[in-house]
DNA sequence: TTGACATGTCGCAACTAGACGACATAATTG
DNA sequence: CAATTATGTCGTCTAGTTGCGACATGTCAA
């Protein structure tokens, strides 16, 4: 009987459970606006308004992106006055956009 | 009357085209299966039934998994009589699970 | 050629995400 | 207080994705 052949060679895997979390937050992220929100921030605070502007979407839109990238840690949010800013908390995401900007440009 | 806020700060952004390309990409690769098969992936040559049974799927369904990454130039394959190995085509993956295996552990 | 194996394709049902109008809340201004 | 501005939430409709059984193709060995 053979010994099966994917555990022939002895792989360090991420398990199944934690590849699903990561899934989550990549399929977060795989969003053209998202992605674009994600950009500005990695160079500063926004607010939701100059962020929709710049996604071209209303800014209620904007606000429920920033939403979901916040509760996968992405973001995290400071109110001042009737305005919210928002900063990126995750420094992956730096790396992750470095990626994207070599495949995609920064046209 | 005031200048738009947004414009003040001249920030280099990626079109959203661009964008919209590359969330495609990422949206691809956001799926636990897929993610473990790019882990195994980025370390060597596999198999269709090597990669199903690390994911612990049907092969047919690795197949289809696969067929989605190729189409969107993450892997190449060749086929070596009723076998098809599959390998890494983009190097940028390997920095996107570099990131991904720093935050969910390789546990 | 027959059977077993490895991979690939098709079509359907169940689920999930996206866009968006309508509405809600909260702060500022007159 | 009433109007305006900025943000956030809800429900719905649509479109896309996933899982999977069934089937098709191609390869090898006896």
């Amino acid at each position: 009987m053979a010994i099966k052949a994917a555990s022939a060679k002895a792989i360090r895997l991420t398990s199944l459970e934690a590849l699903s979390l990561a899934a989550e937050c990549l399929k977060t992220l795989a969003h053209p606006h998202r992605l674009r929100m994600v950009q500005m921030l990695l160079q500063g605070k926004y607010t939701v308004g100059e962020l929709a502007d710049a996604c071209e979407i209303p800014s209620h839109m904007a606000s429920e992106h920033l939403r979901l990238m916040q509760r996968c840690g992405f973001l995290t949010s400071e109110k001042d006055g009737r305005k919210a800013y928002y900063q990126v908390a995750e420094p992956h995401l730096a790396s992750i956009l470095s990626c994207v900007e070599a495949r995609f440009g920064t046209r």
